[in-house]
DNA sequence: TGTTTATGAATGAAGG
DNA sequence: CCTTCATTCATAAACA
């Protein structure tokens, strides 16, 4: 019945011509907000395609739809409601006449998160983690701080430089033609090259080499620009 | 006009000023990329070095920006590719008319090999269980892939090919009470709270559940079909 | 029809 | 490495 008419100018790209970004379709966005609202949060891999399944009866969708859908509903619930709670809380603040008191037995609590709730955000961490470790065995990068940087040579909290190598042997000027193995050897040039003839032929199969190149053509010179391009 | 100050309008905060995070320059970008279809996958802490040290004649950067980089870069390269390769073994199993016989759909997918590229998935984890009943539907989507302004017909996600019977559990009609799957349990959920008396059935922000009526376009249930039980 | 708002999409940054 | 969160960008939609 709904698609008889359509009056409701749902603009175009239902029928996913267009191109442009996906434009969900009122029932697409109906059984989104249920789902959310059952407490659906973040859909794994399989809820997804059952989604999308389902909702691609209703105009064209993608499983990534669904998946930004949910992440940016959540995201933005979120940041609504947070500042709801901050509206909410400046009522308080503002208004010293509490309308009533909730009755104990009923629970409908209108849940309000207050910002400053003690343990909120986990993400705010400011915890005195000084990262900046290194993996024993192959000197790698291990997790970098995320704050209290130095703002200029912060770098140098990788390497002890117990050891010193060609500082910029990363990106030689001329074509070496070795596409280096990295973890390899410490002792050796981990640099890579601007070499064609650079299979990785994984020596080492740890080496996080090419295991999945998929991607990449080797074929001409990437760093031209940083030879001088 | 450009003759001393050579900052391309890429926004704000290439000069590193801001605090903001860091928004990498063109040619950063491209380097990094080249770098990566290089082979470069998991730099070290040298090579991140280097890296930083020459990328910073660009705009600000740190190495922490160039660890972030290869390890997102990576990250949803891989994602991409297994979008592809499901899209790829979708195509078969919602074809009716496949070009050959499946050999066992009841579980364990056989990976498919991509269509394009070689991807030897050695990576594994990406699915099969099959036996043991530890199962904890832990098989998330894995981020879509971002087409650069190219429209691709490909959805779908990773698959995980479990056979789980939650399917049907993903769209309840009534509120049995529990949360269908996995998702309010990592511990920060929703930081409200106030009572701790928070219903799993409902999410946290939005607890105004069925009875809004702001979802009215069809005249049953959303989810009846969903459930497809 | 130009401006504002809502929201899909992308990605840097972390946590675990 | 994988998953998730926060920010930001881009653009269709809503509005006056």
């Amino acid at each position: 019945m709904e698609g008889s008419g359509d009056h409701h100018h749902q603009t175009v790209n239902n029928g996913n011509i267009g191109g442009s970004r996906w434009n969900p379709t009122k029932e697409q966005i109906n059984m989104l907000e249920g789902l959310y609202r059952q407490g659906l949060r973040t859909p794994t891999a399989e809820q997804i395609q059952q989604i999308t399944a389902r909702l691609r009866a209703f105009g064209h969708i993608e499983g990534k739809n669904v998946f930004y859908w949910f992440q940016n509903h959540k995201a933005r619930q979120r940041q609504k409601q947070k500042q709801d709670s901050f509206a909410y809380f400046n009522r308080f603040l503002h208004h010293p006449t509490p309308p009533l008191i909730f009755p104990s037995y009923h629970n409908a609590i209108p849940k309000v998160p207050l910002p400053a709730a003690g343990a909120s955000t986990k993400r705010s961490k400011l915890i005195p983690e000084s990262n900046t470790s290194i993996d024993k065995n192959h000197q790698r990068y291990n997790k970098p701080m995320h704050h209290l940087r130095n703002k200029n040579d912060n770098d140098q909290f990788i390497s002890s430089s117990s050891h010193h190598q060609e500082t910029l042997e990363l990106f030689p000027i001329h074509p070496t033609g070795i596409l280096q193995s990295r973890t390899g050897n410490e002792s050796e040039n981990n640099m890579i090259s601007t070499s064609a003839n650079n299979t990785p032929t994984s020596s080492s199969e740890d080496n996080n080499y090419g295991s999945t190149d998929h991607d990449h053509d080797h074929g001409h010179p990437f760093f031209d620009f940083f030879c001088g391009n």
